[in-house]
RNA sequence: GGGCGAAUAGCUCAGCGGUUCAGAGCGCCUGCCUUACACGCAGGAAGUCGGGGGUUCGAAUCCCUCUUCGCCCA
């Protein structure tokens, strides 16, 4: 009977397991999706992670998410396609190799174009793979043979065509404009990727002289005095009365000495400053709009890197100087010629490059542009209509709002590592085209032709990721199959940069929705709630997790700590305490199951061939309990409950199976041997019915373990995996509430019966007397069905159930439904101290019955409660008097006064 | 300035109209190496559910307001 494959170490070593059964996983192919099988489909694509990028916390809780509802959903009996890949990232992977070859001394210029892309492709080439490594690490069960990469030859011609379909739309132009503009990465930023925040500046009041006004001077207020070097105009709103006649008058540009107009603009916000804005039309949104309006001049007065550079208008003094340095310069200036008001500290939100931090400059220039607004449009439906849903709901207000102020997509990017921007010129005759294939001549005039030299944003090819991916733009097996898919998993974060924008995409160039519901999960916080980061040093290392305590763990600790939507909090200095919740799970299901297989025979009878209705009370209960946890674990993971799931889980195969079930089995299982042959046989069935329900609910979160487990059942066919096995379906003639009810009040008996045990401090060693005392014939026969187990959960040596007793020197409790119990404590019985606790407990429950009865005589509960509410209060009233009836006899007999 | 969210045991969080629902995990206290597990077992202490007001027969749970913190957008 004691196999030797049973003779399992007591603790769970998770490095033993886990690389071999992933090897398994994929040589079973149980990870790849067949285009061909008559499942229903379900497909998560994968939130494609930087080419270059090593996992980190966030990117653990974002694919755990996912393995557990694509594991799921494949034990469910679907399709399961979990679709993942590596995104080119441009600007992040541009830095990290102009990074590298800074070390060597050089720039990307001394490269050139051509070296420097091979380069980075070289680069790509060893680190691409890493991060997909590492995923298998913490178990993801994606489908490899399907591994994407944006700028792979198929996903370039797809972002192509994207791009040359909205050409052909009219939906991409050639803007002139201020644009967010990142001189450290020397490249244009869209709106989202210039991420504002609330800094504290200052507010420089600036004397602009006047000639001939009605004052001397025109005070303006700004943030950025530096860039008064290139203002065309002063401004003020033309309802300001206060400055009415300084309209049409001409201001004296400090420093620069040049004469510019005063003018009067909707745009200005006489509340802010003096209520007179300078105006600069190259380094300003609102100025380059006011400039256009007046038809100013909109000279730059900044290189692409940041310094200060005019022919005419930056003083020699401040030319090649940084911007930042030449406030600083202009400051003292303004101050020598006594044209300083004063300076006010002043809050206001800057934009900072999303990539590498620097402070973005607007910058007046040419970029393409999508249209934006007729993309929107069936995005926005497709919420309101409930045909996308976002989990949690909150969420949908974001987006809403964020898709009804759209704005036009700046898409072209001043880098040189991306999709080339597939837009030519004509040297000779200027015509101008988007191709799909690389022109050499111009189709009307045969010159010349040149590609724009810009790359595209990265965005503008993860948008297309839901069906690029499956080999858009041809209708290939696996696109008919496989679009439109279901869930997508991710962080708000990037609910503007991609996910809308997927949305978008996937309703105009598949006229389908990419994907039915968009959870986006929380963030990885430190336990001073810091987002966790490379540059604070607060991150984890998932892999660090998996090497101390298992994948497991780690994803056990992701998953049961944090519920929908909400932040995950860990802490990196405690990796132990923060872990121990997983590691412990863990090893408590193995050593469940290592006595679970010590005990079983080679061959178990079904749960099929179980006669339920003679079996004893604890098994009837935890069958019940297995087909509870069943309903109730599937239902939590359908609504994205996967902490709830989790934690169902847990308390039925710890809390029921492991706390209760298996240690009142136990006596059974010894008497196997003898004559209890056939209630053994029972027991086996519905032990290893049971472990094995709670293997395959957890698999999706714990897939290592349950699987290790799993494999070890009796029974197991060869090539069987618990990764491809059936979801488990509640069996409604198993769920037996009678059965519930009852051990409840075995339960409680035990429990009242330890509690003593605790209080008066007798050793666990000292077999007890015990009489216990059943209020109804139903609490009776549970009492004697469940003789052992009593007996054997709180160390009874004699246990009487029909109410007699040697002495009366002992403690009393009462239970729930008004059943009694009595230890026998001769020596050590303290009659005061059981008045003690006795009156206690009778002065608790008089206290609810106060509660209780008050709201059964009030005649508005009565009248206007449910009456099934008010029918439960009155037999909970029934119970507690019968109770407290109990209570006081003990009372009355000990004497307590 | 606009919008969203959070505030419940020492910590991280469940619960979101009906008192044995005031809970879990970790931590803490007491006692146990009871032949699956000390990464464990048994028992226990611990919170006026952020403040105030309201709705309701009934509120941690709904509404208003204030305070604190976080996020997004301008």
């Amino acid at each position: 009977m004691t196999a030797t494959r049973f003779e399992l170490p007591p603790q769970y070593d998770p490095h033993a397991v886990e690389r071999p059964l992933y090897e398994r996983w994929l040589e079973a192919g149980a990870f790849t999706a067949r285009v061909d099988s008559a499942k229903r489909p379900y497909v998560i694509v994968i939130p494609p992670p930087n080419v270059t990028a090593v996992l980190h916390m966030g990117q653990g809780l974002n694919n755990v998410t996912q393995d557990v509802l694509i594991r799921f959903e494949r034990m469910r009996g679907r399709e399961a396609l979990w679709l993942p890949g590596t995104d080119h990232a441009g600007i992040a992977t541009q830095n990290v190799v102009e990074r590298l070859i800074a070390k060597e001394g050089k720039t990307r210029f001394d490269l050139g174009r051509e070296q420097f892309v091979e380069r980075v492709w070289a680069f790509v080439r060893e680190t691409g793979p890493t991060i997909l490594e590492q995923l298998k690490v913490i178990g993801a069960s994606c489908d490899w043979s399907r591994t994407r990469f944006t700028l792979d030859p198929a996903y370039s011609r797809a972002v192509r065509e994207a791009f040359v379909r909205l050409w052909e739309e009219d939906l991409i132009y050639r803007g002139h404009r201020v644009i967010h503009w990142c001189p450290r990465c020397l490249t244009s930023l869209s709106d989202e990727e210039a991420e504002s925040q609330e800094e504290d500046g200052k507010l420089y009041f600036i004397r602009y002289p006047v000639e001939e006004g009605p004052k001397p001077y025109l005070t303006v207020a700004t943030t950025r005095p530096e860039t008064l070097l290139c203002d065309t105009a002063v401004a003020v709103n033309p309802n300001d009365e206060r400055y009415a006649a300084f309209v049409g008058k001409v201001a004296r540009l400090p420093i620069v000495d040049i004469p510019i107009p005063i003018l009067a603009d909707d745009a200005v916000v006489p509340e802010f400053g003096t209520g007179a804005v300078k105006v600069t039309p190259a380094h300003d949104a609102t100025d380059f709009e006011i400039g256009l309006r007046h038809k100013l001049e909109m000279p730059l007065v900044m290189t692409e890197d940041g310094r200060m550079e005019h022919p005419t208008r930056v003083p020699k003094s401040l030319s090649g100087l940084d911007r930042f340095d030449a406030r600083v310069k202009i400051v003292d200036l303004l101050k020598e010629r006594g044209l300083l008001e004063k300076i006010q500290p002043y809050r206001h939100a800057v934009r900072h490059c999303y990539r590498c931090d620097s402070v973005v400059e607007p910058r007046l220039s040419d970029q393409w542009f999508v249209k934006m607004k007729p993309l929107a449009e069936p995005a926005l439906e497709a919420y309101r209509s409930g045909e996308i849903r976002l989990v949690p709901e909150r969420w949908g207000a974001t987006y809403q709002n964020w898709m009804e102020n759209i704005r036009d997509w700046n898409i072209s990017r001043q880098l040189w590592w991306g999709h080339r921007i597939p837009v030519f010129t004509c040297g000779a005759c200027d015509y101008r085209w988007a191709d799909r294939e690389d022109a050499t001549t111009c189709p009307k005039c045969g010159g010349p032709a040149e590609q724009d030299p810009d790359v595209l944003d990265t965005w503008f090819s993860s948008w297309l990721w839901p069906f690029a991916t499956l080999g858009w733009p041809l209708e290939t097996p696996d696109l008919k199959r496989f679009y439109p898919g279901h869930t997508l998993v991710t962080a708000p974060e990037i609910l503007f940069f991609w996910v809308a924008r997927m949305i978008m995409a996937g309703y105009h160039f598949r006229g389908a929705r990419p994907f039915s519901t968009v959870y986006l999960h929380g963030t990885v916080r430190d336990t001073q709630h810091r987002k966790m980061s490379k540059s604070l040093g607060n991150g984890i290392d998932p892999l660090d997790v998996v090497r101390l305590y298992g994948a497991d763990a780690l994803r056990w600790t992701t998953i049961a700590g944090v519920s929908l939507g909400s932040d995950l909090i860990l802490d990196p200095d405690d990796l132990a305490t923060t872990f121990a919740p997983g590691r412990n799970f863990a090893n408590k299901l193995w050593n469940i199951g290592r006595f679970i297989l010590s005990q079983l025979p080679e061959h178990v009878q079904p749960p099929e061939t179980l006669d339920v209705k003679h079996l004893p009370l604890a098994d009837r209960w935890i069958l019940s309990r297995a087909q509870r946890a069943i309903q109730e674990a599937t239902a939590s993971l359908e609504q994205f409950r996967l902490d709830e799931a989790a934690k169902r889980c847990f308390d039925f195969v710890w809390k029921e199976l492991a706390d209760w079930y298996v240690e009142a089995v136990k006596p059974r299982l010894a008497a196997a041997s003898g004559g209890g042959a056939a209630t053994a046989a029972a027991a086996h069935t519905v032990l290893a019915h049971c472990f094995d329900t709670a293997l395959r609910l957890l698999h999706p979160v714990v897939p290592f373990i349950t699987e290790e487990l799993w494999q070890k059942l009796p029974g197991r066919e060869e090539g069987e995996l618990l990764a491809v096995a059936a979801w488990p379906e509640p069996k409604d003639d198993l769920l037996d509430p009678e059965a519930e009810a009852r051990f409840a009040i075995v339960q409680d008996a035990i429990s009242a019966i330890r509690n003593i045990r605790a209080e008066y401090r007798v050793s666990p060693k000292t077999q007890l007397g015990v009489v216990v005392t059943g209020r109804t014939p139903e609490a009776r026969r549970a009492f004697e069905g469940e003789r052992d187990t009593i007996s054997r959960l709180a160390q009874i040596r004699a246990l009487r159930l029909d109410g007699r007793r040697a002495s009366d020197a002992g403690a009393h409790a009462v239970l729930a439904d008004g059943s009694e119990v009595f230890v026998a404590l001769v020596d050590a019985i303290d009659v005061q101290q059981e008045c003690r606790r006795l009156s206690g407990e009778l002065t608790r429950l008089d206290q609810q019955l106060v509660g209780l009865t008050g709201k059964l005589t009030n005649q508005q509960f009565v009248a206007r409660a449910p009456a099934e509410v008010v029918a439960k209060e009155r037999e909970k009233e029934r119970a507690w008097r019968d109770q407290r009836q109990a209570l006081a006899d003990k009372l009355k007999s000990l004497g307590c006064s």
